[in-house]
DNA sequence: TGTACATCAGTGAACGCGCGTTCACTGATGTAC
DNA sequence: TGTACATCAGTGAACGCGCGTTCACTGATGTAC
């Protein structure tokens, strides 16, 4: 038996792994803008032109949806940071991290912002064991490791101490932000809030 | 027509008062740890030993419930803190406040604890005009000046900005907390972090 | 090159369940006389 | 003090809707020959 044709290929290749892709991506958008409960799989595969049944050859269930749209958020999100960070100059690489994640387009826009920010209260309140929960604190710990090389120190635990820290915090202060209606007012906070951090790790 | 008894008093007085209040602090347990979407009616009115259909001579619809109990725990939360600071010795208000709101306890009691950081990201969702929204932003200006008394500055401006980035701060790394499920780690992290907090306001 | 067959991504009706809300009813209590 | 009546907090069946999941089916495509 060849085993190299246990899975043909009737369709074009890669077309399914596309399909796939593009569920967990605009999964990830509702996820974060509205919450884990309020992405109903009918409205997320109608936004794909597709039908709610087809979301079952993709996924067992809605939870492991969570758990990829939140990586994949994620890794969008770190490639957003790091990509502000490297166009900042040398030594203004922590501020370019800050100002990044605690700009107004960023507060504005949770639908492609940090899912951190936007599930972790309630990534918090599953069963310790589940996917959602394991996934969530995989992620961090990843996420910990790759923010700690631009924050300042002398040894790797702190600087990951600080990392772990300074994103945390900032993803309070963006949740309290949002809250804020008054554009104004949310501007101002964040300004005054950027600052903060930035005293707070460089000390 | 006399005025005074337009709301005649059949039952000993002050009984429906009573469970209303009941009502409210259970809410408020359940919406802090299962999120405003985890505290179904029935379970809820079951707890206290009564059925769902009594909950609408209280209450016309779940989020008002959800805005009374938001409220009553953002009092409930208050209390404990201002406590916490009053039995500081003089000069340690800033640290008990910190100390009191990232300790072990409060985070691994989120029923009992801070609804701005079990509540925000979804309150923050919720339409600008709506009660609930209108709600929390108001809790929080109220909440930013009670806070402000305790924090260093000069001018009042300053010390409510500082009061609105410690909380928001603090309430984004108590979540992240909450997601840790090693005890130990968990601890250390809030260690870390009492100290992060202490240094950044009193710098 | 052409034809029969197999596969499987996608379809859409249906199911089951949870849950917010409504509503006719009950019965404990206070008031009028 | 006793009796008829009115009120209304609380009851529990029922309704309606949303939504996750299942399932028999379809039809486009690749493979065998």
């Amino acid at each position: 038996m060849d085993h190299l044709a246990i899975t043909p290929m009737r369709y074009p290749a890669g077309r399914k792994q596309l399909t796939r892709e593009r569920i967990v991506r605009a999964a990830s958008r509702r996820f974060r803008s509205r919450g884990s409960q309020g992405a109903a799989i009918g409205d997320l595969m109608r936004d794909l032109h597709l039908t709610h049944g087809g979301f079952y050859r993709h996924f067992d269930s809605k939870e492991d949806l969570l758990v990829e749209a939140f990586e994949q958020g994620l890794g969008e999100n770190h490639s957003r940071i790091v990509s502000a960070i490297e166009s900042a100059p040398k030594g203004g690489e922590v501020k370019a991290l800050i100002d990044e994640y605690l700009s107004i387009e960023h507060c504005d826009n949770p639908a492609d912002g940090c899912p951190v920010a936007a599930l972790a209260t309630e990534l918090a309140r599953r069963p310790p064991r589940s996917k959602a929960r394991l996934a969530f604190e995989q992620a961090l710990r990843e996420r910990t490791r790759q923010m700690a090389k631009y924050m300042p120190g002398v040894t790797q635990e702190e600087r990951e101490k600080k990392a772990k820290l300074l994103m945390s915090g900032m993803s309070g202060t963006l949740n309290v932000a949002r809250v804020i209606t008054d554009e104004l007012h949310r501007r101002r906070f964040l300004d005054d809030a950027r600052q903060f951090y930035l005293d707070a790790i460089s000390r």
